[in-house]
DNA sequence: CATATTTGACCAGG
DNA sequence: CCTGGTCAAATATG
């Protein structure tokens, strides 16, 4: 969206270093290809509950196929983020005589919980861009987010958000402050597979006023989910992840058998979420978004290392 | 028209 | 003084 900006035409960073280690793209496949598999049995299961699951599913299915098709191409990334050439600057030629304002502002706070990399900007907040600003060192832009509740919650959280230097498609993001605002909605469902494994697929569901201004390409996927299948394995390898606490986002994994889910916190959203399901619970059945043209699916890799494996 | 983003100016810290 | 973080007017978008 961005694309104007000074980091847009910059024509992808390509410069430094984009070295994919081929083993880790390979491995990468493997998985997804994997998911891929268990998606769909995952959808005929699905498909005797209710036709809208199917839908959900075969989206989910076809992202899996686009990620698999670019990784495929070796220089995966890329393909849906590039673009947005075209400098249609705004005619913003006048020198507007920007008022000088005396403001006396709040100290950068600085202690920040960590910086994590991922593929999108979604984190099951919502944030309000305030800024954005070139970076010494680095080649992109840095993006400055403060939750969109910074005014009628007094939510004081913040993030910065860079684009990896060795990898376009990825995303640093350093998270500063805590939210006082009760902000993830987000519906986790779980299901058996015939084998009495328990999958669980968690959507984070948050509702980006995303609009790519430019037209063109969606380069950012605006929806992210986390999921995970079978035995309760939940990327938590190695564990380095600073991020487990993932503020609201908790996802919860139920052993094999047992249907467990979770609910983060859902705020009083006006219309935003027709999630209410009243206490979805009951067989499984819960409520979900019924467009799913409207959710973007992602793979959000957890931990950096291996997103979710299902074990064959 | 309301709300989010863009973008240059302002400001504080090193 | 330079760099990075924030403000807020201007602008874009639905």
């Amino acid at each position: 969206m961005s694309s104007s900006g000074g980091g847009g035409g910059g024509g992808g960073g390509g410069g430094g270093g984009g070295h994919v280690p081929a083993e880790r793209a390979a491995a990468a496949v493997n998985d997804l290809m994997e998911v891929r598999e268990g998606a769909t049995r995952l959808k005929g299961w699905l498909e005797e509950q209710s036709s809208e699951w199917t839908e959900l599913m075969d989206g989910m299915l076809i992202k899996l196929s686009s990620a698999l098709s670019a990784l495929d191409t070796g220089c995966a990334a890329g393909a849906s983020a590039a673009g947005s050439g075209d400098g249609v600057l705004k005619p913003t030629a006048e020198s507007s005589p920007r008022r000088t304002r005396k403001r006396s502002f709040s100290r950068r706070s600085q202690r920040s919980s960590g910086t994590r990399v991922t593929h999108t900007l979604i984190d099951g907040h919502i944030w309000r861009k305030y800024g954005q600003k070139e970076i010494q060192n680095s080649p992109h832009a840095r993006s400055y987010y403060r939750c969109t509740h910074k005014s009628d919650r007094g939510c004081d959280a913040k993030r910065q958000v860079q684009t990896c230097e060795t990898d376009p498609s990825k995303y640093a993001i350093t998270y500063y402050g805590e939210h006082t605002c009760t902000t993830a909605p987000m519906v986790i469902m779980a299901a058996n597979d015939d084998r009495g494994r328990n999958n669980l697929v968690s959507f984070a569901r948050t509702f980006p006023q995303l609009a790519d201004k430019e037209g063109g390409a969606a380069a950012t996927q605006q929806m992210s989910s986390s999921w995970c299948t079978s035995d309760g394995v939940f990327s938590t390898s190695s564990g380095a992840d600073p991020f487990a606490h993932t503020d609201e986002l908790a996802v919860v994994v139920g052993s094999a058998g047992r249907t467990s889910s979770t609910v983060g916190s859902v705020p009083d959203y006006g219309g935003l979420g027709d999630m209410a399901a009243g206490g979805g619970h009951g067989g499984g059945t819960s409520s979900f978004p019924s467009s799913p043209s409207s959710l973007e699916f992602m793979v959000n890799s957890l931990g950096d290392e291996d997103f979710f494996r299902c074990d064959p």
